[in-house]
Order: C-alpha cells, then sequence, then structure tokens
RNA sequence: GUCCCCAUCGUCUAGAGGCCUAGGACACCAGCCUUUCACGCUGGGUACGCGGGUUCGAAUCCCGCUGGGGACGCCA
C-alpha cells in the first residue's frame, strides 16, 4: 500500500513554523517513500475559520515549497459523511445519544474538579433507557468507548504509549445540532483519505486514544502515528506572539529563504550524524522517522540567520537581484536600469556579505540609488580634510585609470605606492565617498560596477 | 488535580553498553587571512539534571526523584 501522509492546519490564523515544520516532515516521509502528502483544512470551527487564513496557509505553503500533491480537502464540506458514521456507530450499539445540556455538564466537570477527580463524563446515558430523554433537548452521540483494559499506540516517534481505559471517558462524536466534533471528523476523514501514517505534533498524543477508539469501533484498520516533538520559543515556553517572529511570512518579510528556513526547520528534531546543510533532495533521501527526537526543540534565530547566509551565498544572483530590486522599490527608492545593471554587477560580492535579503538590500542601495550617497555618521568622521584633499587628488588621476575589474586594484596600488602610503589608506575614503559606509564589497568591484563618471561624480562630492 | 510525554554544551544535535579523557553546528572568546566588512581557516572554554540499581564496563538498560512540556470542551 502506497504511503499517503496529511497536514491538517485550521485556518483560524497564519501557518506558524511548528505547523511549518509538521507539513514538512509529512511532505519528507512521503517522497522518501514514494507516496502522497495531501493538505486538509479543518474549518469545522465556522466561527474561528476564515478564508484569508486559508489563501494564508496555502500561500505560506507553496512559499515553502510545501504544496499538496492533491488539491486540499475541506473539512467542513464533509459533514454528512462525519454525520453518517457517527449513526453507524449508533446503530451498531458502539455509540449512544446523550441527552445532558450544556450546563449539566458544566456542574459535572465542577464537582468532579471540586472532589479532586479528573473532570470526566461519567456516562450517565450510556446505559439508560431513551424513553427517559426529557423533552425539548437535542440529543449528542458520545461514543461507547470500552471502560476495561487499557488503550495502546503503537507511536512512530514516542514508541509505545498505553493509557487504562478507565481514564477516558465517553466522548461526544457527534453535536447536538449534528455537528461531528474535531476527534470523530479527523478520524472519519484519515480514513476516507487513505492516509496510511498521520505525522503531526506532541499536543495531539493523548487525542490519539480516544481517536484510535473510533477506528477499533468502526472495526477501521488504524494509520501509523507518528507524534513530533513542538517547537517552543527560546525562553522554552510555548511559542507565541511575545517570542517575535512565529508566522512563515514574518520569516519571509525578514529575508529568510525558504529553503534556509526549512533547512532549519528539519534540523530542529531530526538529525543525521553532522550533517547542518541538507537541500530537499537529500533530506528526502535521508528522512526517517526513527530519526526524529523525542524532546521540545527551542528556536535559535541566530542559527536561522547563519544557515539563511550560507543559502544566500549559494543562490542565483539574478533572483537575489530580483528581490533587492523589489524591497528596494517598495521603500519607494529610486533607480533606473542602470542602478539595476550595478546591483546586478555586485551581486557576487555582495551576497558573500549579507545574512538575511534585508541585509543584502541595505548594502546594495548605494549601487542602485543615482548620485552620491548619504554619509553615515561614521563615515563621515573618517572623512578627514586630509581625506578630502586625497580624494581630490585621486578624481584627476582617475580618467588615467584602466576600467577593468582587475586591472582596477593593480591601478589603486601603485597609484597608494606613488604617494607614499598604503592600500587601505586610499581604499578606505574611497569606498565612503562610492558608498556612503566603511563596509562595502572590495573598493574594486564597487568603483567597476559603478562606473568611471559615477565614481568620479561621488568622490568629488565627498571630497567638497 | 488526573493522565501522557520528555531530559547530552547557552541553543540545535551526534551517540542504539566498551570506538566517549562525549563529536559536529550556531553563539561566545583569542588569533590568522585581508583594501573595509563578511566569508574562510586555526585554537579555546562550556554538557551526559540528581540518586539508586543491573553489568567486568552505562550518556546509553531499569527504578525513584527533580525539572520541563502536553492533554483533560457539544475548540481545533
Amino acid at each position: 500500500m502506497s504511503v499517503r501522509t496529511r497536514f491538517a492546519p485550521s485556518p483560524t490564523g497564519f501557518l506558524h513554523i511548528g505547523g511549518a515544520r509538521t507539513a514538512l516532515f509529512n511532505l519528507l516521509f512521503a517522497r522518501h517513500h514514494g507516496g502522497q502528502y495531501l493538505l486538509r483544512v479543518e474549518d469545522t470551527d465556522r466561527a474561528r475559520s476564515t478564508e484569508d487564513a486559508v489563501q494564508q496557509i496555502l500561500h505560506s505553503l507553496e512559499w515553502l515549497g510545501l504544496s499538496p500533491d492533491e488539491p486540499p480537502v475541506f473539512q467542513s464540506s464533509r459533514a454528512a459523511r462525519h454525520a453518517e458514521v457517527a449513526h453507524e456507530m449508533l446503530a451498531a450499539g458502539r455509540a449512544y445519544r446523550c441527552w445532558c445540556t450544556a450546563e449539566e455538564l458544566a456542574a459535572m466537570r465542577e464537582a468532579a474538579m471540586q472532589a479532586g477527580r479528573p473532570p470526566r463524563y461519567d456516562g450517565r446515558w450510556r446505559d439508560r433507557d431513551p424513553a427517559e430523554a426529557p423533552a425539548g433537548v437535542q440529543p449528542s452521540i458520545r461514543l461507547k468507548a470500552p471502560r476495561d483494559g487499557s488503550t495502546v499506540v503503537e507511536d512512530l516517534v514516542q514508541g509505545r504509549v498505553e493509557v487504562q481505559n478507565a481514564e477516558l471517558d465517553d466522548m461526544i462524536i457527534l453535536r447536538s445540532d449534528g455537528s461531528p466534533t474535531y476527534l470523530h471528523a479527523v478520524v472519519v476523514d484519515d480514513h476516507d483519505m487513505r492516509i496510511t501514517h498521520v505525522i503531526r505534533g506532541d499536543d495531539h498524543l493523548t487525542n490519539t486514544f480516544r481517536q484510535v477508539q473510533i477506528y477499533d469501533a468502526m472495526g477501521w484498520h488504524r494509520p501509523h502515528f507518528a507524534h513530533i516533538p513542538l517547537i517552543h520559543g527560546a525562553d522554552g515556553a510555548k511559542l507565541s506572539k511575545r517570542h517575535g517572529a512565529v508566522g512563515v511570512m514574518e520569516f519571509a518579510d525578514q529575508g529568510i529563504l525558504p529553503e534556509a528556513l526549512c533547512n532549519y526547520l528539519l534540523r530542529l528534531g531530526w538529525g543525521h550524524g553532522d550533517e547542518e546543510i541538507l537541500t530537499r533532495d537529500r533530506a528526502i533521501a535521508l528522512f526517517e522517522l526513527r530519526d526524529v527526537g523525542r524532546a521540545a526543540a527551542r528556536m535559535d534565530d541566530k542559527k536561522l540567520a547563519h544557515l539563511n547566509g550560507t543559502y544566500l551565498r549559494q543562490a542565483d544572483d539574478d533572483r537575489l537581484v530580483a528581490e533587492v530590486l523589489r524591497r528596494l522599490g517598495k521603500e519607494g527608492a529610486l533607480f533606473g536600469t542602470i542602478g539595476g545593471d550595478r546591483v546586478k554587477a555586485l551581486m557576487p560580492e555582495l551576497k558573500e556579505r549579507a545574512k538575511t535579503l534585508v541585509d543584502l538590500t541595505a548594502a546594495a542601495a548605494f549601487a542602485a540609488h543615482e548620485g552620491p550617497p548619504t554619509i553615515e555618521a561614521k563615515a563621515q568622521a573618517l572623512l578627514t580634510p586630509e581625506a578630502k584633499v586625497l580624494l581630490a587628488d585621486l578624481a584627476q588621476f582617475l580618467n588615467t585609470a584602466p576600467w577593468e575589474r582587475q586591472d582596477l586594484v593593480t591601478w589603486l596600488r601603485d597609484y597608494a605606492d606613488v604617494k607614499g602610503i598604503k592600500l587601505g589608506q586610499v581604499a578606505q575614503p574611497l569606498r565612503i565617498a562610492l558608498t556612503g559606509s566603511t563596509q562595502s564589497p572590495p573598493i574594486d568591484a564597487v568603483l567597476w560596477a559603478l562606473g568611471r563618471t559615477e565614481a568620479m561624480d561621488r568622490i568629488l562630492a565627498a571630497a567638497e
């Protein structure tokens, strides 16, 4: 039987990195086994689900390269089927109607808590005659769960997990309004979608016992389960807004490359020896659930940034140029095709020095803009009267310089020699004049990319 | 509160009884390279939560403790 996995987010907000990692693991596992990776949108909570969130999730997955192999299944569209299964269970005596009201159940929970017992449904309608049903109350349908023995789940990541059935109560599978509960809908959908491996967050581990009881009640074959640990914030607590960026697209905005984020997420909780940089293909070839760790991992932005830097250096120049120009354009910065050409000419040197697309964009700005750059305060301080004299002098000789990248360094070295100074003493004022900053790609590359005329203008402006 | 899960450097991890005086990566510190910055390179410190077992031998197996996380809804 071919492997089929699914990622099943509920569209109540944007896709966060925990979900992204779950999706990644599902895709990797399916691909590794030559199977399919599907998407199911769990939108049964109509009050909290939004179309906007659905679109955002789809977009985030696409950006990450984690789009599903088939069109997404919307859980809300399957309500009739969920009800049908619940009624089958009712007919088979594996479920029963419960006429408890919400108030009654709340009181029951309250009383149990007071008495120091776990808040469980006491099964009062389990064997009671339906003829005693109160008038005017719409019943819900509950699973008739086994009371003795235990339920065991052989989890592919967590190992064998067992719970006493006495700890579990008869959960509601169909609400009094006829809509399915989440736990029930998931089981029916996973079964109908022929999901073979349910790979999801650790927070669902205890839900699994109850879901497994539904499979058993229906006589359905259980899928394999794999519960992967959650991702925590840097402080060890559950990931939330206060941890800074958690939404996938926030990382995109911060200039993180999708392949870098995937690589980072993969290494959070999964490892293969000392390998740190893994392409998608490599990850597919190596991914095994038994190599997934069992402890929760913390988010480390520094490591992500470092990883992003290595991917940036390997990235295609044209792609980066397009990205930089798009960002510069958003800022309302002026640039023409000339600016774009300069950024492109400098890209091999620029990408060597950036960790994110944000860094890269900032570093490329001087080349994209027309005219002399704004000079940073720190740089301005180094533009001493002596330095200005030197720049003015240099400008006079610039016409004689051979305008080829490799010849420019030699020419500059010769110039410094004649002046009896070190190259650095020429290069630094020149760098400031050309870029407005004390840091930039090699000065010869900058000169060459800017062109003789533009360079001249900037040098003279700085020498003023 | 009850149940379930987890536990190696600050962080992510390697480690499936001897290969471990515990390896790699990020971060940190020192240095090298160098026209700045970055990349790269060299070196450095820092970890098996605690206590009991089992064994000739335990980071690895068992038990307890402690700590962390998760689940207990007619939410998903």
